[in-house]
Formats: structure tokens, sequence, C-alpha cells
DNA sequence: GCGTGCATCAGGCAATCCGCCGGTTGCGCC
DNA sequence: GGCGCAACCGGCGGATTGCCTGATGCACGC
């Protein structure tokens, strides 16, 4: 189990998303029929690729949103932005990017109001030149 | 849907762990018959508790480049950008976000070449209109 | 070429599981 | 009591599953 082909990869794209769906439908989706899609599937267990099948569950806890805030600077590295970014209790990572960006910053805040101050903070520190913000929708696929 | 139970939270434990499960022995292990056991799912589904089911898909290699791709799609939503997507064992994490962007996914590849492999693949699913990538350098905060 | 072994696939059968329905029980309320 | 309601149980027909047999493609060695 070296190498998945386009079909093992089809599979786990359904399945991770999907875990319940019947076999049959599965193998629908990809083109095969149902005794040659069990068999991969069962393969991909047992070579480690799937390891179980969870249910997401949600958090009873709601209000939380995340977002994505993309930072471009004026001089890099800034060890002053990371610092103040640090500050703020609602940043949950940073990241330094090679490319057009600088930094990726992560952020789960209480409501869009939060979000908004925060992102105005954010953008008014020393050395950010640019700011751009996207708010999770939903999280689409999460893993380890 | 406030309060759930000591059965609810005993659905929720098992399907967490073992999402693929029928239901005939979920209803077995929590001491209801079938029919009562696949209203509380039901039930548990339309409240949000469980927001669908997953597999749990292993890495092939450990790698240790992490990358942010930056994708706008043609039109949105793309269920068949988020099935090709997850089928990529290296995809870590993909969020819809509103703004500029569609999707922000993380990836961790185990070289500059995989990644880059990995970036044309993306690039050339059906649907993808644009995809920037950023390297992460360095992960400057990390929390929870 | 030609047989062998192996991996992968398709189709069929009996057993099991699921969606859906009607019927029962328990409980609060007027 | 009589009513409404929520939760539960059991059963039916159709769908799905596990397991099997057999077909196909392909690399390998003689």
């Amino acid at each position: 189990m070296q190498n998945l082909d386009a079909t093992d990869r089809a599979i786990l794209g359904i399945l991770s998303r999907e875990a319940r769906i019947p076999m049959k439908s599965l193998a629908g989706r990809i083109g095969l029929s149902r005794s040659a899609t069990t068999e991969r599937v069962t393969r991909l267990e047992k070579a480690g690729l799937i390891r179980g099948y969870r249910a997401d569950i949600g958090q009873l806890e709601e209000g939380q949103i995340e977002a994505f805030l993309m930072v471009t600077l004026r001089r890099t590295p800034s060890l002053g932005v990371l610092d103040r970014l640090a500050g703020f209790t609602s940043v949950r990572r940073v990241s330094s990017v090679s490319g057009q960006l600088d930094l990726v910053v992560e952020v789960r805040v209480a409501s869009i109001n939060a979000l908004n101050e925060l992102r105005n903070d954010v953008a008014q520190l020393e050395n950010v030149e640019d700011l751009t913000t996207s708010i999770v929708l939903r999280r689409e696929i999460e893993r380890s």
C-alpha cells in the first residue's frame, strides 16, 4: 500500500466527509462495483490509512467565530508585530509564510463585533501594511 | 434539544468512535430498541449536535513542510472539489471562508517537490479558478 | 508462445439492516 | 376520566451487507 491511485483518493475523499455512506452508493460515485469498492476500503483500513470512523460532534457552546487574517508587513521579519499579536487572547495561531503574504493569523472570537475590533487593532499595528480577513464559514475537513 | 440525557450522551460517545456501527448494534449497546435509537440519532443530527460522520484518515508519511493553499473557485460551493481535496492525505484542514477567497487549504508534505505536485494537482481540479501558495516558514504562535 | 500466480474486478445468494408505519405505554393537564 | 403528547416497541418490504464463485488483465519464468 505505497501509492494510492486516483480511485483510492476518491474513496478517502468521500468517506472522510460521509463516513456512513452505503458501500453501494460509494461504488456508484467512484465508478466501481460494490465488491471491488468494499475490497479497496478494507485494504485502506488494514493499511492504516483509514483509522476509523467518527461522528463529528458539534460544540455545545455557540457563538465562536473563527477567521483567518492575512497580513502583509512593511518590513519582515517583525518581532514587534508578533509580540503584539501574542497579546491578543483570541489569536490561536500565527504562521510566518512565504509569498505575497507574510503572516497568516488564525483567530477565534465571540462575535462579529469582536472580530471587527480585533481586525482594527491588528491593522493599526506598527509595520502592518495590509490586512485581509476571511471568516470561516464552515470547517470542511479537519484532521489530527 | 438543550439538555441531553445519559442515553444521548452514550450515543454520542459510541458514534464518535464507531460512526459506521449499525443502528441495531448501537441500540443494543445503549439498551433501547432500534427504532427508538434511530429517532434519537436523527434528533441529534437535526439539532446539529452530530454534524456528520468522517473517516479518520491517516498519513502516509510524516512531512515537515506545511503550507496554506488559498483557493478561489469558479462556482461555489463545490462538493466535487471538497471530495477531491479530502482524498489527498497531505491535506490537513480545509475551511470555507468569506471574502475574496473561497477555501483555505492547510497541507503538510514531505518535500518541496511533493508540495509542487500537490499544488499542480489542486490547481488542475475542475472548478478551481485561482490558487496561491504560502509556505509556512515558522509557526510563531500555537495555542490549544 | 504458454502456463502459473497474483491482483482486481463483477455478479449472485442468504442474512442482516434500514426506512417507515401502526400501536402501546407513561405522564402531565384540564 | 379524557385528551394530547412524547417516547418507545415491533413488524413489514425493500435495500444493504458479507461471502462466495468466476472472469479479466498482467508480470514472470521457462
